[in-house]
DNA sequence: ATGCTATATGGAGACGGTCTCCACTTTCCG
DNA sequence: CGGAAAGTGGAGACCGTCTCCATATAGCAT
C-alpha cells in the first residue's frame, strides 16, 4: 500500500483530483453498489446501498448524481470484459461464428445485473445518459461483427446494426426476466437467429413486403 | 356462509352483486384508470387516479387490490378487440398471412398502453396474477396460428408457441420504448420473421446443434 | 506545528408513491 | 322506517428519491 499522497493521474481514469477521504468514500459506494445491484437488481435502494456503504445519502448523490451515473460506474469493469470477448471474437475466422460469439457476449454483459436491458434501451435514444458512450460502442460494435458476417454471406444485408443490436436488447429483457418461464435462452436465441419463418416464405417476405 | 342471501354470481362477469354506489364507483375509477394509463403508461399514480375518480384510496384498493387487477380490467375492451383481430385473422386462408395477422393485432394489444409488455410477461410465470388468464390464453391463440402455419411448412417447426409469444413480447418492448431510437417497427418485425442469419447459414446451425 | 480554505460530509426533511385501517356513511331489505 | 351489511374516505405508516446546508476535514502555505 504505497500511499502516493496526491499524485495527479495524468491518463488513466476519473477518480483523480479528489481528495483523499473523497476517493475512499467513492470506492466503498461502488463496491456496495455492485454487490447491490448484482442481489436486487438495478432497482436496488440507493439509500440503502448508502448506509451500508457507511455514507450519508447527499455524499452518493455527489459522487454519483442519477442512478444511471452509478449504474454505469458499476458496469465498468463488466463493460471491460465484454471489450475482451470483443477481441477475442476478432479472433475467429469464420465471420458468421464471430458474430454469434459478440451476441453471445453482448448477452452475458446485458446480464450483469437484472432489469440492465430497460437502462441500456433508454440510453440508446437519449442523448446525454452515462451510459449512452458504452451504448454507442455496443452498437458499433455490433455493426463491425454484422458488417463481417454480411460481407462473408452468412448475415442478411437487410439487417441493421441498430436494428440487431435492439432485437439483442429485447432477447435479454425476455430473458432476464423469464427464464423459468417455459423456455431456454438457447431457443430463442436461436428464433432470433433463424426467424420464426420457414426459410422459402422469409424469402417470399423480403420481396413481397408486408 | 350460511347467510349468504346475496345470491352468489354463478355464470358471467365481476360486477355482479355489488350495491348501486360501489358500482358507480367501480365504474368511474375504471374510466379514469383507461385514461391514466394511456397517457402515463402502467406506472400512473393510483393515488392520482383515485383522486381523479373523486374516490378514496381505499375504495380503489377495494375494487382492485392491485396495480395488476386495475391494469387486468382497463385492458378488458383492448381484450376483446383482439379476440376480434383473432377472428378475422381465423378467417384468412394463407396459413402464413393468418400468423401475420395474428402477431400484428397482438402488438397492437400489447402497446395498449406504455409498459405493458412488463406486467404481461411476469403474468405468464407468476401464476395467480389476473393479466395471467388473458396471458395464458394468448399464448394458446399464438399456438393455434403457429400449429396452422407449421402444417402448411411456412413456420419453422423447431418453434414453440411459448418462444414466438416470449419473441413478441421482447419485441413490443423494445418497440414501446424505442420506436424513435432509429429503427421502424416494421424492420424489427421483419428481422424476428427472418432472422438475421442467411437462409443458408440459418440451416447450417440448425443441424449444427449449439 | 498551525492556520486557513476549498472540499467534502451527513442526515434531516420535502416530496411523492403505495397501501392499510377503521370510524363513519349509505344502501336496501324486511 | 329502522337496522345490519356493505361500502367509503382519508389520515397516516412506510419506503424510496433527492436537496440543502451547517459542520467537519484534508492538505497547502507558512
Amino acid at each position: 500500500m504505497s500511499t502516493d499522497g496526491v499524485s495527479t493521474d495524468a491518463v488513466s481514469g476519473e477518480p483523480s483530483r479528489l481528495r483523499a477521504d473523497a476517493r475512499r468514500n467513492r470506492e466503498r459506494i461502488l463496491r456496495t453498489a455492485m454487490r447491490h445491484f448484482s442481489q436486487h437488481g438495478i432497482d436496488a435502494s440507493l439509500d440503502e446501498i448508502a448506509r451500508e456503504a457507511e455514507v450519508g445519502a447527499g455524499t452518493l448523490y455527489r459522487h454519483f448524481p442519477s442512478r444511471e451515473a452509478l449504474l454505469a460506474a458499476a458496469l465498468e469493469e463488466r463493460q471491460a470484459a465484454l471489450l475482451a470477448g470483443a477481441q477475442q471474437a476478432r479472433e475467429i475466422s469464420d465471420a458468421g461464428a464471430a458474430l454469434g460469439a459478440w451476441l453471445a457476449s453482448l448477452q452475458d454483459y446485458l446480464r450483469s445485473f437484472n432489469g440492465l436491458p430497460a437502462p441500456v434501451l433508454a440510453a440508446v435514444k437519449q442523448q446525454g445518459s452515462p451510459l449512452c458512450l458504452s451504448c454507442n460502442a455496443l452498437v458499433a460494435l455490433t455493426g463491425e461483427f454484422l458488417d463481417r458476417a454480411q460481407q462473408d454471406g452468412q448475415a442478411r444485408r437487410t439487417v441493421t446494426a441498430n436494428e440487431l443490436f435492439l432485437s439483442a436488447l429485447g432477447l435479454a429483457w425476455v430473458l432476464d426476466r423469464a427464464e423459468a418461464c417455459g423456455t431456454t435462452r438457447e431457443a430463442l436465441e436461436k428464433v432470433m437467429a433463424q426467424g420464426y419463418l420457414t426459410p422459402e416464405r422469409a424469402e417470399d417476405v423480403t420481396h413481397g413486403g408486408g
